[in-house]
DNA sequence: CTGAAAGCGCTAACAA
DNA sequence: TTGTTAGCGCTTTCAG
């Protein structure tokens, strides 16, 4: 089969000691030695076992990324995030194992854990529970957390800043000469839409722009719900500007306002947040204020390295990449 | 640290082998050792070492998921794929490393391969290349490839059976009563989209309706050039049934369907294939014939395992697990 | 700076 | 049916 240390020992005239020496790059290794090593492994074709190399180590290299079935598709980013996290870990040589698990029963973690298979753990899209709690103590596990957490925990995590998304979102329409404000938002329990809101809060306020009850819709993340609800909203205020918390209510949003034979962007402009899953197949294109989620996967990877490196250290962080896409539902100049 | 084989081996008084065969469920263990070891091993919480076993025994018990970073957002059933066929890997026991590639660059997989990090390699999103096939015969790598390859090719696949998709979706207008079809399909590359033609057609033949060059659209993806097609197709003659091959194609149609003051479903329906992304968030919303793709990917697990076990046996599978998902664009019924 | 040798935790002949 | 023992391929003291 394929060459292992002791043959490029032999063949370089060396011992085992030597030829680890060089492969993990020791500085205390003579040229002379360095040299005939790299000969041989190179004339033999040496590529170092990795699970040799773990088990005397006692580390993997590898990271589990669990997320849950049921939020299959309800994430838009879950993938997207996934994807950053694994590029960004290859470059420090590590892999990632994808597990997911049903309903918070964490059995497949725990498994995972007390079989010692990875050196550290990336939650997305699960609540932070006991049990999670109880694994990632008994078993010493550098954790990370996609998105902070509901209640404050000992667990570091990295999240997005919906805050500075919002703003972003509300300094768009401003510029426009928008004044007259409707936050189309999820339920109170929704945080991402708060956040959101809270952004766009800040901006208005300091244009002397203020949100009145009436102004901020909560509700369920479904097209009719919103339609149902702009519809009255328009009805009994005129507005000028839009701002949706995701692409189900801008949907629904936007069919309210052409109901009402109101001109998109002209008398009002639509902008939400994400292009997932519609806002470039509605008629107009809808504005909207992404996150680079790639990058904030990269973040997440140096972060669950740092984490693994440095233990003892919590990571709480914000991370701020918002990209404005605008289209024709604010792009009214042109 | 944690117990290890040697504990357990000594608390119950047994050798080492002993508490192996344990371990493995070798049938041939006296009750009395196996009572012994079992006692042991629960009073130490004995978990093997998984990098240990796979060290001795050379198998690592993990499948890669390869991808590539290109596919990311445009095939609406990766992840779902790799959901199902994670789920499906560990009931075997198998664990599921996630790798993405650049453009076509498999480097990262020559170099898991030559680390010798996975019993086994599921394909997604990427051309059968040279290379490809130069690594799984160096590695001797029982490869899966997810949807059949353009050119036969030595490794096994699985796809879903879009002809039959294609079938389902005629029967259902068939059985509403349509007989004058139009197919807005993919360009002639699309080997997806020729499929569900294939199976459109043998369905309506058996009718005695055929469809004419004029009644196939071959387009981009893209939702305008479909509306601009379908708008042409729909001035020179009466459809009273539209099958788009994708939702984009879809979007289009119903567009200048909708645009030719025609009613959907009563005067003309459409119907369409997955949901992926928009076929729920039209107005009205789009029938389709889905496929389970969470049980494909179930069915990719259960073939890669068979693979590696059976490296010599070729498996080239169609999977049909149509799903009718009948909603306003066709069923005016009620 | 280098080598000998003892592990890492488990498996798998081979004997008994 | 069981135990002994020699690995699996690499790391890591500890001497030299």
């Amino acid at each position: 089969m394929s060459a292992t240390i002791n043959d490029v020992a032999k063949e370089a005239g060396v011992s085992t000691a030597s030829v680890s020496r060089v492969v993990n790059s020791f500085p205390s290794v003579s040229p002379e030695v360095r040299e005939k090593v790299e000969r041989a492994m190179k004339k033999l074709r040496f590529v170092p076992d990795r699970k040799a190399k773990s088990l005397a180590t006692g580390k993997t290299s590898s990271v589990v990324f669990l997320t849950s079935y049921e939020t299959l598709f309800e994430d838009p980013h879950k993938f997207a995030i996934l994807s950053g996290i694994e590029h960004s870990l290859m470059r420090y040589k590590y892999r990632v194992y994808f597990l997911q698990v049903e309903r918070g029963d964490l059995t497949p973690l725990r498994k995972m854990a007390s079989q010692k298979e990875m050196d550290g753990l990336v939650v997305h899209g699960i609540e932070v529970s006991d049990e999670l709690l109880g694994i990632v103590r008994e078993y010493a596990l550098p954790t990370l957390l996609i998105g902070e957490p509901k209640e404050k925990c000992s667990l570091s995590w990295i999240d997005n800043n919906n805050e500075v998304c919002g703003e972003v979102a509300a300094n768009c329409l401003l510029s426009h000469g928008r004044r007259s404000f409707l936050f189309v938002g999820g339920e109170v329990a929704d945080n991402i839409s708060c956040s959101r809101l809270l952004g766009v809060r800040r901006v208005l306020e300091k244009k002397g722009i203020g949100l009145d009850e009436g102004d901020i819709l909560s509700l369920e993340p479904v097209a009719i719900q919103a339609e149902k609800a702009v519809r009255k909203a328009l009805s009994q205020r005129k507005y000028d500007a839009i701002v949706a918390a995701n692409n189900f209510l801008a949907l629904g949003a936007l069919r309210a306002v052409q109901d009402a034979k109101m001109k998109v962007p002209s008398e009002i402009s639509i902008i939400t947040f994400d292009d997932y899953p519609l806002a470039l197949y509605t008629k107009p294109k809808l504005s909207s204020v992404s996150i680079d989620v790639h990058s904030l996967g990269l973040s997440a990877g140096r972060a669950i390295v740092e984490q693994i490196r440095h233990p003892e250290q919590v990571v709480e962080t914000y991370i701020a990449f918002p990209r404005l896409n605008e289209r024709a539902s604010t792009r009214y100049d042109k």
